[in-house]
DNA sequence: ATTTTCCCCTGCCGGC
DNA sequence: TGCCGGCAGGGGAAAA
């Protein structure tokens, strides 16, 4: 569930409270949660350990522990990572994992569909690259993610441009809600292939994808359903959508109605006007009007 | 190497 | 009301 925005404003949160904090005991409720070591191992090295900080690369965060060491987690589908003072007034529904904090604060994994995971990570770079590099690639708001590096990702590939700005290899960070609007935003069809789009519309895309990930980070990530930050709130990214989830609605840019469809095997949303499946040849001035369009809408919202 | 399909889990919603 | 199929923001392994 959670994307970039989502993972992003959890780890804000979680650093503001556990900054310097020492974990003073681990509780793991469900052994799958922890891969591949066993629960009682994770938890004994996790105990007594003190945090450094709280990055990101992609989906994935890392806790950085005091000698190097971090934990890292993924929250897949349906994962929440909830902040409490102490312990919570009634027992947090699909807890998985609860580490307390020597301030008596704890933070619990909380999962339904139970498709997270923690890893314990072992010291060293070379470790961190072996597990980690192959899987994924720059972050989508780092400054190495370059319209450049993005079109040289794309070259001559033939699958659709959604499955691959979803692959976390060539960008690390998008998701299914944010590549939908990317793409309307950089008006690219999400079945146009990859290695099809012109140098102007792969300009346009990495600027989309920067825009709507900024967007996403400013309003508390989207909660049109499960979830929720670290203090259980919910975000503002749902009333912002373009044409995600929008389906017979008119498209804010053209008012031709919206689209759904299967690109990638998750369900797609699109303009059919503003997104051709053809690349398109357009004028300067078309562009401009586009761009009007656009601060109208914007200021609509 | 790349692309596609299947699978992991559970909850929820709409249709019958 | 109750059952059933389909779908859901993720990614990895295996097959094509």
């Amino acid at each position: 569930m959670p994307e970039l925005p989502e993972v992003e404003t959890i780890r804000r949160q979680l650093s503001e409270h556990l900054a310097g904090r020492t974990i003073t005991s681990t509780r793991v409720l469900d052994p799958l949660l922890v891969d591949p070591e066993d629960p009682a191992d994770f938890a004994r090295r996790l105990t007594g350990r003190a945090l450094r900080e709280i990055r990101r690369t992609g989906k994935y965060l890392f806790i950085e522990l005091d000698d190097g060491e971090a934990l890292a987690l993924h929250l897949r589908m349906t994962g929440q990572l909830l902040w409490t003072p102490g312990e919570p007034d009634e027992p947090t529904p699909y807890a998985r994992a609860v580490l307390g904090f020597d301030d008596g604060s704890m933070v619990t994994f909380a999962d339904p569909r139970r498709f997270g995971r923690a890893w314990f990570l072992p010291a060293g770079r070379a470790a961190r690259s072996r597990a980690w590099g192959r899987r994924t690639g720059v972050d989508a708001m780092s400054p190495g993610f370059t319209a450049r590096s993005l079109g040289a990702s794309l070259e001559r590939r033939t699958a659709a441009i959604k499955a691959l700005i979803l692959d976390q290899r060539i960008v690390a960070g998008v998701g299914n809600i944010y590549a939908d609007e990317a793409l309307f935003r950089a008006r690219i069809h999400p079945r146009r292939p990859g290695g099809s789009l012109t140098q102007a519309e792969v300009r346009r895309l990495h600027r989309a994808i920067r825009d709507r990930l900024r967007m996403g980070i400013s309003v508390g990530g989207a909660s049109f359903d499960r979830y929720r930050d670290a203090h259980g709130g919910r975000g503002g990214m749902q009333d912002l959508f373009l044409v995600h989830r929008r389906q017979g609605e008119p498209c804010p840019r053209c008012r031709t109605i919206i689209e759904k469809g299967v690109v990638a095997q998750r369900g797609t949303y699109w303009c059919p006007r503003c997104q051709p499946l053809e690349a398109e040849v357009q004028g300067e001035a078309d562009v401009e009007a586009q761009g009007e369009a656009e601060v109208k809408v914007q200021a609509a919202c």
